[in-house]
DNA sequence: GCCGATTTGTCCGTATGTATC
DNA sequence: CGATACATACGGACAAATCGG
């Protein structure tokens, strides 16, 4: 990204990440800060605007900006919050092995519309997947995508990523998803591919992504069995 | 709110929401929007981003801002997400009957700092409430507040809303919150408290809020039964 | 395939308001 | 009160993507 205030916001963040400006500190000054990355007043405050949407910093109005980021524990399988868009995926994608289950194409039917939000007739790709981390079936996906915006998703490509294999080698750009989770319990399906021993509920996301241009290309569920699931989020207020 | 950037996002966030802008459909241009609303590009700009990072429209590009909202079902109790702040907490007090379970004064051992960030020896009040949501015990939230930023909890407040209390009668800003959503098995306690009958797993989410200075001012556990629990949120492309 | 009109995306410089110390 | 620092807003400029002729 060629953005001015991506990468000064990408700067400061490393120097954040990295403990050059810690905990509960104080970031230098709006205008220290424009001098030393050479931009104007505006270009900054986008960047510090970024930060403070993802959770880094807090401006307090007439002191200062301050530091309120503190390492995550890396324990569980973390999706959301302050990793960026897929990159959680990617890592369960490099941690995981994948068997694809099923795949096939279909029509949206009635129902298929109404649960996804694709249009009636809309020819669809349909994977199932397991992911196996460490030996155990952890996670089972089930992805809609738009035959149309992303066609020929081989077994081959399925086994590995088709976010990749859309945005690299057909150029198709995502834009935005719309995620819910929601707890459900196991079904037989479930229970079949997944290694669940006594465990009954699944933390489930259910996602639908929009490509630039604003068109539904992707509908997912991902099953989680909840010892290996958690979402992290940081929401800020939006001044009333 | 004075801030004119905030008035136009809700206008045209209000447009939006009752079918004026339609689903898929096209904003009128920046040119236009800027004459109608009398404001700078930068400042319509601002709203239109704000609308943008809220899963409300997707800008285009060279051809316009198309609108990705959809009404969403209201079946479960929603957090997070489009809805703002501490909106959902606000819903469900409205619609909940709560009963104050515990409420005590308590000095942050070493094992309460780890687990929620409180510096040690930080004096809090703890507060363990459940909520009824049409006669059956549904939630269960455990808060503990920073007594230097939030003295004097009664188990009046507590029966209320204490953010309300915070924010009116103290002028404490809550400005922003970390969180985490987990999948945790029942214990003796949400047994005890919770109207669970066979259900053995919870939804659970752990926050952190920070106030306007970026002092951590509270920690919460909401443990809610996975039948009426749905997380929503809306995750913006951060270009690469 | 090119050109020009339209529209969004980025950036700058400046001015003014407001909170903190 | 004044100095400092963040918050909002304006107007102008140019770049980049889209679309129609």
């Amino acid at each position: 990204m060629k953005a001015r205030y991506d990468a000064i916001y990408r700067d400061i963040r490393e120097s954040i990440e990295n403990g050059t400006y810690p905990y509960q500190g104080f970031l230098p000054s709006e205008a220290e800060l424009t001098a030393t990355y050479d931009c104007s007043h505006n270009t900054l405050r986008r960047a510090l605007g970024l930060l403070r949407d993802q959770g880094y910093v807090q401006p307090v109005h007439g002191k200062g900006v301050r530091v309120i980021y503190q390492e995550p524990e890396r324990t569980t399988f973390t999706v959301g919050g302050i990793e960026s868009f897929h990159e959680a995926e990617e890592r369960i994608r490099l941690d995981a092995q994948t068997e694809v289950v099923a795949l096939e194409q279909v029509t949206a039917t009635p129902e298929i519309s109404f649960r996804t939000g694709f249009e009636e007739g809309t020819e669809l790709t349909s994977i199932v997947r397991v992911r196996r981390i460490g030996g155990e079936a952890l996670i089972l996906d089930v992805n809609l995508f738009r035959a149309a915006s992303i066609p020929g998703i081989t077994e081959e490509v399925a086994r590995g990523s088709v976010y990749e294999y859309a945005e690299k080698d057909l150029g198709v750009s995502i834009a935005m998803s719309k995620r819910a989770i929601t707890v459900e319990r196991a079904t037989a399906r479930d229970r079949e591919l997944l290694d669940l021993g006594d465990i009954d509920y699944l933390a489930v996301i259910t996602s639908q992504t929009f490509d630039a241009q604003g068109i539904l290309i992707e509908c997912t569920q991902s099953r989680h069995r909840p010892d290996h699931f958690c979402f992290r989020d940081t929401a800020v207020r939006h001044r009333v």
